[in-house]
RNA sequence: GGAGUCGUAGUUCAGUUUGGUUAGAACGCCUGACUGUCACUCAGGAGGUCGCGGGUUCGAGUCCCGUCGAUUCCGCCA
């Protein structure tokens, strides 16, 4: 029973030998005497040939049925007719002894690499899902990374620790998953949405260089590329600058690259500030495999000079009138529909276009503005016939993040994305704080553990909106192909700094004590500078094996409601565990 | 929390626009035939709570309301 060879090795050089495989019964064909059957497992597929003659055998091979799983024994045999389809088609096993080691109810789904069956069903048979190549590849892929990154740090002194996955419930930020304290009633741990105060300590204690390949949970509404629970490189370096941790990770790209696509990364990755990316691109994290780049175009100025009452309006408001062009597309009136419902839903107003034709302009807007105006235009955006130019208007930050969507609905529209293209892209400098209008107070836009940059500590001790909204942080992400797959910065580690940004995000001396005393604590001892970074390993994974989801990347991956559908979780929970642990639990409302 | 799409045989879908005879197809499954297939082929057969609940109607897969689930997006995700 115990196996020679997998179904994905053996070639013409085996021909002659006995050989016995173990498998699933993947296919069977029985043409009346001769009967095939294909034998899968997860190295590939081997055909097997039962010949009528050999009667008991065969009367074996009519009873199996799809994900049977068998053994088979017998030689290594040419094939009549080669399948040039498959690795193995040059050969097939004429078999002699087939053992039955189990039998198969019929599946929900036939288990094939086509897989027709909806995702609902996919994941409540996870298990027969993982059966296809096409899936276990990615786990296979996810593993290899797994061990380039561990060789990585280790070859460059990191020392791997292990963080508690029940810690200390902190505000900001994500909402923690709780779970209830059983020995000490009424109180909760979180899980960890990511290890950041203890690799920060770890730092305070001299480790050094920290890393940790760990999950990280939050509990926010999902999205194709965010689980509840995920994977993050976490890692933390003292003494270091942030070009430091970018060297670091860009040490660590490189060698994943190599290894898993046979790659050279371009070193160093191009940086781009914060506000660079938001004004070419109206996002943080723009992808520039974009054709053409197709970078936003301010014709504030130009939309001056126009009559046109809502670009006049808003410049007026002290907002922006930017552009779009599209090169060289026939840009069809129900194009421009969807795109106006595109950008409507957006929170725009509308889109404004101009077409540049061998004949001239086409445009609405044409009317309101002259012949130099128009012209101006042109010449800013450098259009020639051909290109179409979509313009929004609006207050600068929301015509920006509307035009940044339209760009890669554009691209998407029109195909405008190279996809054969690695293109990663560090941008740096991003906001330490943003105003939160529901909340009348400041939040930190990455975590309140980031530094600002040195030119900025003036404004610590300001309340003026626009001066704290200025402040720029030593705060960076890396972007590839428009993903954001790490996130990092270099951290405070004077307790005066510290300070003074819980007290912007308003948190009080009692609360900020009571939330993070232990690491303010912590850092009165002789906390050393450092930073670092958590790279979103699902994500890189995920472009690694050319998925737009994280889910396929994910043995056993939760729905966009957050439950498994394989093993029915969340689920109830017995009243006794419930008293146990001193929770109650109330209906709610409606 | 909000918006869109989807839910019909084991599976993938058609049928819903315009309510009306016995709800169809393909794949899978079962039976039979077939000795070189690899999407085997051929003949036959079984298989349906039209997601669930309510309503309108003489009559609902089809119209209306609610609800559940999957999925995409917005909010959210330091």
């Amino acid at each position: 029973m115990k196996r020679t060879h997998t179904c994905g090795e053996l070639k013409t050089s085996d021909i002659g030998h006995e050989v016995l495989l173990n498998g699933w019964v993947a296919k069977r064909r029985d043409l009346g005497g001769i009967i095939f059957i294909d034998i899968r497992d997860r190295y590939g597929i081997t055909q097997l040939k039962i010949s009528p003659e050999k009667k008991s055998v065969h009367d074996v091979a009519l009873s199996l049925g799809n994900e049977f799983v068998i053994s088979a024994k017998g030689k290594v045999v040419k094939r009549e007719s080669i399948n040039k389809n498959m690795p193995t088609g040059e050969i097939e096993v004429d078999v002699d002894s087939i053992e039955v080691l189990n039998t198969s109810e019929i599946t929900p789904f036939v288990v094939e690499e086509d897989i027709k069956a909806a995702d609902d069903l996919r994941l409540r048979y996870r298990y027969l899902d993982l059966r296809r190549n096409s899936l276990t590849s990615n786990l296979v892929l996810r593993s290899k990374v797994y061990q380039i990154v561990h060789k990585y740090f280790e070859k460059h002194d990191f020392v791997e620790v292990e963080t508690p996955i029940l810690m200390k419930s902190t505000p900001e930020g994500a909402r923690d998953y709780l779970v209830p304290s059983r020995v000490h009633n009424g109180k909760f741990y979180a899980l960890p949405q990511s290890p950041q105060i203890y690799k920060q300590i770890l730092m305070v204690s001299g480790l050094d260089r920290y890393v940790q390949i760990c999950k990280c949970f939050r509990d926010e509404d999902l999205r194709a590329d965010r689980q509840p629970e995920f994977t993050q490189i976490d890692l933390e370096m003292s003494f270091v600058t942030q070009d430091d941790v970018f060297e670091m990770l860009e040490g660590m790209f490189f060698e994943i690259w190599k290894e898993i696509k046979g790659i050279d990364l371009k070193l160093p990755f191009r940086r781009m500030t914060y506000d660079e990316a938001m004004e070419n691109y109206g996002t943080d994290k723009p992808d520039l495999r974009i054709s053409g780049d197709m970078k936003i175009v301010d014709l504030s100025g130009e939309a001056a000079g126009t009559e046109f009452k809502v670009f006049l309006d808003t410049l007026n408001a002290g907002g922006t009138v930017s552009a779009l062009k599209l090169e060289g597309k026939e840009v069809t009136r129900k194009v421009i529909d969807n795109l106006t419902e595109f950008v409507k839903k957006l929170g725009i107003g509308g889109l404004g276009y101009i077409k540049f034709t061998s004949e001239g302009v086409q445009s609405p807007l044409a009317k309101f503005m002259s012949e130099e105006t128009m012209n101006a235009i042109k010449e800013k955006s450098r259009a020639v016939a051909g290109d179409t130019l979509f313009i929004i208007s609006g207050e600068r930050k929301k015509a920006l993040t509307a035009l940044g969507q339209l760009r890669l609905r554009l691209a998407e529209e029109f195909s405008l994305t190279d996809e054969g293209r690695f293109e990663f892209l560090w941008v740096t400098d991003f906001p330490l704080f943003q105003y939160d209008e529901e909340e009348s107070r400041f939040v930190a836009e990455h975590h309140v553990f980031t530094m600002p940059k040195e030119e900025y500590l003036k404004f610590l001790d300001s309340r003026v909106r626009e001066e704290v909204e200025s402040i720029r942080a030593n705060c960076y992400d890396l972007v590839l192909n428009g993903n954001e797959v790490t996130s990092g910065s270099i951290r405070i580690h004077k307790s005066d700094i510290q300070k003074k940004v819980f007290d912007i995000i308003g948190l009080t001396d009692e609360e900020a004590k009571q939330k993070f005393g232990f690491i303010l604590e912590a850092f009165r001892y002789g906390a050393p500078p450092h930073g670092g970074a958590a790279v979103g390993f699902d994500r890189i994974v995920a472009i690694l094996c050319g998925l737009r989801s994280i889910t396929d990347t994910i043995a056993f991956p939760k729905t966009l409601k957050a439950s498994s559908l394989m093993d029915d979780c969340p689920s109830e929970v017995a009243p006794s565990q419930l008293e146990e642990l001193g929770v109650q639990l109330i209906k709610k409302q409606g």
